[in-house]
Parts: structure tokens; sequence; C-alpha cells
DNA sequence: TGGAGACTAGTTTCCTAACGACTAGCTTAC
DNA sequence: GTAAGCTAGTCGTTAGGAAACTAGTCTCCA
């Protein structure tokens, strides 16, 4: 293991500086869905509702998970209860149901720049599914892992083809800052996509395979401990 | 996205098919941990601690989040109760704290190759907030940016090297298909880093940039749905 | 003209994940 | 002889994910 002592990087922006403006206290940790609401309220003030509909037109929905309300209308609860984000007014529109408008603080408007730049700034491991389960592919054996790669491979190429339409479409009209989201995931999908293709050649051709003793041999073996 | 109407990929493999060995019932959902534990034990019974000494000795706790041992104990818990693991024996080591070793069952079995193949067919979208940060990174005006980005590309190269110089170090001795994510994880890395340079490349030269007025006058306009 | 389906706005419930702190006995190390 | 550290497991809080539910409104369509 040797280096990687901290297994996760620090994230929560330093608890001890600035203890001016905690006007609600309450610490409160950042999300993805958290610093959306409140850059979405850094351009005008808004009801929940629209604020998720504002983030579905925007295509921002890829990228964010508004999808369950009910996630929306908690953290809501909670930037309102860290005073980061505040009341303006709640306003009962003809006869549809009241709606609540929220804009940002102070504290709000400083809260997500430092928000926004721990994420941009740190890299956090967040354990996503795929290389956990590639961690335990050998379970399912050469031919297992060729189909499920193959069907990967096929999904992966796809999305990669809509990526690449989506932003040669929009590429022409909106600004690239707008766009930055899509670059990310292109490219990262590219890469994924061409080390699935490699890796498919080489269970195709045999030059990668293994059975379940000689893995087994291995694990037994104390001399194993992969990198980090 | 644009298919993907169910906003996140069906993954519960089929509630509808058999019904035989439902022998605690309770449909559990999968997640990296639990699948974890299942392949685990597959290779040999054991308790809960020893299965997070393994996991970190093998380094797979870069890909498995095991650090919290309330999760794994609440997760074994969840996995007994849905009859996919069962208690071998609980046994007393001397005046050690008691321990409590667990094997699979047949169900559980099953359910680990149908967990595992799910996991590595069909790509989800787990939201992770790198993506998020960067689809409302404008706001923090290009040089803000800039320096975020470059930190962050200063940490992912460290981490590029880290997983090159394993993979060179361990590839000569364990067996490829052991080594499987941190391949995927060098290649996708990589791919960032690239991606990164090429965009910090575009800040410096001032290729790419953007003001407030110019992207909120954007945002105004209805024509702004970024692709999928 | 009245019923199907979709939209607006928000609530409720259940399950699970992330994180941290705690107990408690034993071992090793200074 | 006491501080650190390991083994093994527990507790509690906060937060995210997925669904269903309320309840009124609007549109379409026959």
């Amino acid at each position: 293991m040797s280096t990687r002592k901290p297994e996760t990087a620090p994230c929560t922006s330093a608890p001890a500086t600035s203890n001016l403006s905690d006007m609600a206290g309450s610490v409160i940790r950042p999300s993805p869905l958290a610093v959306s609401v409140l850059c979405m309220l850094h351009a005008e003030p808004m009801h929940p509702y629209r604020l998720q509909q504002l983030i579905k037109a925007w295509g921002k929905d890829q990228v964010v998970n508004v999808g369950n309300r009910a996630n929306l209308y908690k953290t809501i609860r909670r930037l309102l209860d860290a005073g980061l984000i505040a009341v303006l007014q709640t306003e009962r529109d003809q006869l549809y149901p009241e709606r609540t408008v929220y804009q940002l603080t102070d504290a709000g408007r400083r809260q997500a720049v430092r928000w926004l730049e721990d994420m941009l700034a740190i890299p956090r491991n967040e354990y996503p599914e795929f290389p956990a389960a590639l961690s335990f592919a050998m379970l399912l054996g050469p031919p297992g892992v060729r189909a499920m790669l193959d069907r990967r491979a096929g999904l992966v190429r796809e999305q990669v083809a809509r990526l690449a339409a989506g932003l040669a479409e929009y590429g022409a009209t909106l600004p690239r800052v707008t766009l930055l989201e899509d670059e990310y995931k292109l490219a990262v999908a590219s890469a994924e996509l061409g080390w699935l293709d490699g890796l498919l050649d080489d269970l195709k051709t045999g030059e990668l395979t293994w059975t379940e003793e000689s893995v087994a041999a291995v694990a037994a073996d104390p001399d194993a401990q992969p990198p980090g």
C-alpha cells in the first residue's frame, strides 16, 4: 500500500476557518445537489419545482440527479436550516398549489463558491460500481466476462455517439463553458470504450484468460498487495 | 442519454422470475459492498472483520469502501436476512471478542453472479460530483476555474503515476485478471488528465473564456437544451 | 360531458450509504 | 506501567435513492 494513507480526499472545506457568518450554524456537507441548488439560485430566486424543471430543461439532470423531488425538498430544507438560502416569498398563484420562492443569502453565495472550488480542485473517490464489479469479474469465467463486457461496450458506444452528436449540435450555438460536463463525459466514456475494446480483443484471442484454480492459487499467496 | 427513459438502469435483475429459492424473501438491492461480501465468501467462509482485512490487504479497498465497519456489518445483516449468506459458526478464540463466521448459501451464490453480470454489462449513471461541479464552473470566472483545474490536474497526474507504477510492479507477478480495476482506473484517469490539460491550455491561451453576462444572456434564451 | 392522461407542487415512507464515535479486552513498545 | 494499537463489533446521525401518494388543473378526444 505504501502511499495513500488518507483513504479519501479532504473535502469539508476547513471547518476551522471563518466563524463569522454562521448565522444558523449547523455545518452542512456538500453534495452535488446542494451546490446545484445554490448555483441555480445564484442566477435568480425561484421555487423548488421550477428549479427542477430548469435543471431538466438545461439537460443538467444528466449530471445532478434531480429526479427524486423528495431529495430536492430535503436538500432545500437543509440549506434553509443552515442559513444558506432564505424564503423570499410564498406565492399562491390562482388555485395552484402554494409554492415557496427561495433566494440565496450572502453566506450561501460564499458557500457555493467554496464548494465549487473544492469539487473542481480535489478528485474524490466515489466508489462507482463498475470497478468494484471488475475486481470480482474473474468468478464469471472468461466467456462470462466477455459476454457481459461485450454488452457493456455496445451501450457505452451508444453513449459516446450520443454525447458526440450532442456536442456537435449544441457546440455551434452554446458557449463552450456551458458544455464542459459533456466534453468531460465524452472524454471519459471514450476512454472506457477504448479500454473495453482492447480487453475484449484480448479475451477473444485468448491472450487474457484464467481458471478458478490459477486465481485461487495466487489468492492464497501472501505476496498479494495490488497498487493504489 | 435520450434513450434511458427510466432515469436509472434496471438493475434488480427481474423480480418476476424465479420465485423458487426465496427462502427468506425480502428483495435486496445490489451494492458494491454487498457483491463484494458475496464474492469474498465465495472463496471461503469467514467473519466480517477478516473480510475487511482481506479486502484491504488485496488493495480492493480502493474500490469497495470497506472503511466504515458499521456499513459492513449492516450489509452483512441484510444479506443474512435475505438468506444469501448464513451463519456457519460463532467461534470464541481464547478471550478475543466473539466472532461470527458466515458462508454463502446457494441463493447467495446465484445472486452474486446475477449482480456481477448486471454491474458489468449495464453502465449506470451514478452522478459523481466532478461533472456536476463542472456544469456550474462558469460562475468562478475563467481565472478561478483555471486555478482549480490546475490543482486537480496535478492531483490526477499523481494518481495516474501511482496507478501506472502499481500496474508495472504487480503486473509481473499477479495474473492480469486480478488487476482489471486498476487498468480501468488508469485508462479513465489518463483520459481525464488529457482532457484537463487540453482545457487548461485553452484557458491559458484565452481560446476558452467567458463573462457572466455572456452566459446569462444565453441562459435567458429559450433554445437551450444541451445534449445527453 | 366526461374520462384518460399529463402537468404542477409538494409530502410520505422505506431502504440504504457515509461518517464518526464508542466499548472493551488484549498485545506491543517505550 | 502506561500509552498506542489491534481485534471485533455496536450506536447514532445525517443524507441520498426510489417509489408511491395527495390533490387540484389542464388538455385532448371521442
